[in-house]
DNA sequence: GAGCACTGC
């Protein structure tokens, strides 16, 4: 290095903050070598203002002496933007060959906040910075040292290098989102350091939690690991608490919307609700009493713009709740505008300009039964984490309040300190079989940050194994190394693994695309019955799969038309979104050399691929039990019937089915109906009669087995074509 | 005769 080399002298990991910003204040770009742009220099002056930046000496006394460093940094304190970059000077991966990586749980987050660093490290993005998320690798090898990228794509990248030696230092951001990838990284990321002692490891989280990280990431003599903490800068939030508590939390967060809208200084008004429904409808509410208010009293109540927000809103409308506040009429007072949202304004998208925070306290949740192998969404109190988040919201701009619609007490005694981690709540299935794959040989004593309960462990094991992805030994089989490399639940990746056997991998393929995306039909309110004639038209008698193929296969047809999903009242975002994913394991097809195949046929089509659904989903089975709409899933015995949603025109005797959903009721939805004999063919160890228990379902498999094997003839029952008409006549009236 | 909380590969 010559002596013009900004980092002349720089040894790494022993780098002082005074000879990093020394050359952060210098004239030469140290990874470029080119000269700084004057955009560099201001954006320089603001990162310093950062309250991260006035503490970065204390920050490399401990990553220049620690492995391991827990981070806690409220929200502005800059911590996202400016330790990996820290790290950096300090730890020079581009010397080395290596890369810094910084996990977000989010797509949107890695890329923005790649875009941002790179311009305030004056380099081109996708150059020196880049990103990695699914379907875009903004990063040049070679060149790139430091790179975000979400949880879901490192633990991936683990997969097919346990040691994940490209990397100097690992930083996982968000910590406190416990999402099942940064939940699984912290375990192997843990194990891993071990291993490597030339590994760097951050965890950065918000506030709460740190102990239980520092806890968990201590040394093997019981020290907790190192602690660095950054204070935040936001405006204080004043938080108020019902007397008493309220019976009914929607109704109470319109009147208290009201309330602030009547007496309260201006500033826009962010609502938390539940659901789509919910929120549609509250909006409704809110805007018709607002305007009342207003033309009973021009004087005092300004206008009002109520803006609904959700994931499944088009981006197009969710802009909107950035739009300003309506202006004043005449001389009355400013307008408002309230934003009534879902959990997604809690950490993925952030408003400014909010003042007045109402928190119902609620949110929908997924919660998993192992017992009955079931994830359904429910509504729950949220956690104390999540209110103090959601008051936090109400602070970004300027002072502000939080109208809590409980009791202070309740807030104290009743909700838990955090939300549960997703590890808790979900089916493990897919978790499990990548761990394997990891080389994790004993799951239950896999040093997890919160241990999933040893029955949900179970279930995935078991489904695993009947799904022939691991032996009865619990050890990775061919079949299930191949079904960990695609981004897919195992069903799925199962019965696309075996399509070929079937003669319909391509149809299989885009099934299975179709099935990972968000549902496609469209519904809006007033316009119903065009909505479900238009999905009548496209669908397939035989199964809610098979319409999905032939959705998909109708807009590949109408591929120039523009207008084409609209019209036929689709997402046409989902539909892309299925074409992008279609694409991505195609080519994992390829990799494994499986043959892609179609049958031209399409009546033996159907079969095929009805057949092929069965080796992926014999586990969701239901049987009919009598003649109406009433099914009963197999070996777990829920009562369960077709969602309304079911494009099936009978009541098949057996079906299998995508989604089990708790709603009303308990619903099974994307429906697909099989032949027994398929059961006992391809899933015969599953079927096995002396582990089901007795019943409509096993007597009816029991007589098709029989007949089959010619043991004992069955006089009652013509088997697989007993099914029922639904009445189309009575279902109108 | 209902509804996708939110992410991610």
């Amino acid at each position: 290095m010559s002596a013009k080399e900004p980092f002349y002298g720089f040894v790494p990991r022993m780098v002082s903050s005074k000879a990093a910003q020394q050359v952060m204040n210098g004239e030469t770009n140290p990874f470029t070598k080119k000269p700084y742009s004057g955009q560099y220099k201001k954006i320089l002056e603001a990162r310093k203002k950062l309250p991260v930046f006035g503490q970065m000496d204390e920050f490399y006394t401990m990553f220049n002496k620690y492995q391991i460093i827990v981070m806690v940094g409220e929200t502005g304190s800059g911590k996202t933007t400016q330790i990996p970059q820290f790290v950096c000077y300090s730890d020079l991966p581009h010397t080395r060959g290596k890369l810094v990586a910084c996990t977000q749980p989010r797509r949107v987050a890695a890329m923005s906040v790649a875009k941002r660093v790179a311009d305030e490290m004056d380099v081109p993005l996708g150059k020196q910075v880049g990103y990695s998320i699914r379907f875009e690798d903004m990063t040049e090898p070679g060149t790139t040292f430091l790179k975000y990228m979400t949880d879901g794509m490192l633990l991936r990248e683990a997969m097919h290098d346990p040691d994940l030696t490209r990397y100097s230092t690992i930083i996982l951001d968000e910590a406190h989102e416990r999402t099942m990838a940064t939940d699984i990284l912290m375990g192997l990321l843990k194990a891993l350091s071990r291993r490597r002692d030339d590994l760097k490891i951050i965890i950065m989280s918000a506030t709460l939690d740190a102990l239980k990280f520092q806890k968990y990431f201590g040394s093997t003599a019981g020290d907790p690991a190192p602690l660095f903490k950054v204070p935040g800068r936001t405006h204080p939030v004043e938080v108020f608490y019902t007397q008493e508590p309220e019976p009914d939390y929607v109704e109470a967060a319109i009147r208290t919307v009201l309330m602030i809208h009547r007496a309260e200084d201006p500033g826009d008004i962010l609502l938390f609700l539940t659901g789509e429904e919910e929120i549609e409808d509250a909006c409704r509410k809110i805007k018709l009493e607002a305007d009342d208010l207003m033309n009973q009293d021009p004087s005092s109540v300004g206008p009002i713009a109520c803006v609904p927000l959700y994931s499944s809103l088009p981006p197009q409308q969710q802009q909107r709740i950035f739009d300003a506040a309506p202006a004043a009429k005449g001389d009355g007072p400013p307008g408002r505008k309230v934003v009534v949202s879902t959990n997604i304004a809690e950490t993925s998208l952030t408003i400014d300009g909010i003042v007045y925070v109402v928190d119902p306290g609620f949110s929908k949740q997924k919660v998993y039964n192992p017992r009955i192998r079931v994830e359904s969404l429910l509504v729950s109190p949220i956690s104390k984490a999540s209110a103090q988040q959601r008051a936090g919201r109400a602070g970004r701009t300027r002072p502000g309040k939080c109208f809590r619609l409980y009791t202070e007490k309740d807030f104290m005694n009743e909700l838990e300190e955090q939300t549960h981690p997703e590890i808790l709540r979900s089916n493990l299935a897919n978790t499990v079989l990548e761990l394997v794959k990891l080389g994790i040989k004993d799951l239950v004593r896999f040093d997890y940050v919160d241990a999933p309960a040893p029955e949900t462990l179970m279930r995935a094991l078991e489904l695993l194994n009947f799904l022939g992805a691991l032996d009865d030994e619990g050890a990775l089989t061919p079949l299930g190394a191949m079904m960990a490399e695609f981004p897919l639940d195992p069903q799925m990746s199962k019965m696309l693994i075996v399509s070929p056997e079937f003669n319909c991998s391509n149809e299989m393929l885009t099934i299975v695309a179709m099935l990972s995306v968000p549902n496609v039909w469209l519904r809006p309110p007033n316009m119903r019955r065009e909505a479900d004639a238009a999905k009548a038209l496209l669908t397939v008698p035989d199964g809610d799969h098979l319409t999905l193929l032939n959705v998909y296969n109708n807009y590949q047809l109408n591929r120039d038309d523009r207008q084409w999903a609209w019209n036929n009242f689709l997402a046409g975002r989902a539909l892309a979104q299925a074409d992008n994913v279609r694409a991505q394991l195609q080519r994992t097809m390829e990799r494994f050399d499986i043959d892609l195949v179609s049958t031209q046929d399409e009546r033996k089509l159907y079969v095929n691929v009805r057949m092929a659904l069965v080796c992926g989903y014999f586990m969701q089975v239901a049987h009919r039990e009598g003649e109406k709409n009433q099914y009963m899933t197999v070996k777990d015995n829920q009562v369960v019937g077709l969602h309304p949603s079911c494009g099936l025109d009978t009541t098949p005797e057996w079906v299998i089915f995508n989604e089990f959903v708790l709603t009303t009721r308990p619903y099974i939805r994307t429906v697909t109906t099989v032949k027994p004999e398929w059961l006992l063919e391809y899933a015969t160890t599953y079927f096995d009669f002396s582990t089901m228990p007795k019943g409509e379902a096993r007597r009816a498999l029991e007589a098709v087995y029989n007949k089959k094997h010619g043991k004992r003839k069955e006089l009652d029952n013509e088997s697989d074509n007993s099914t029922t008409r639904k009445s189309k006549k009575a279902k109108r009236t």
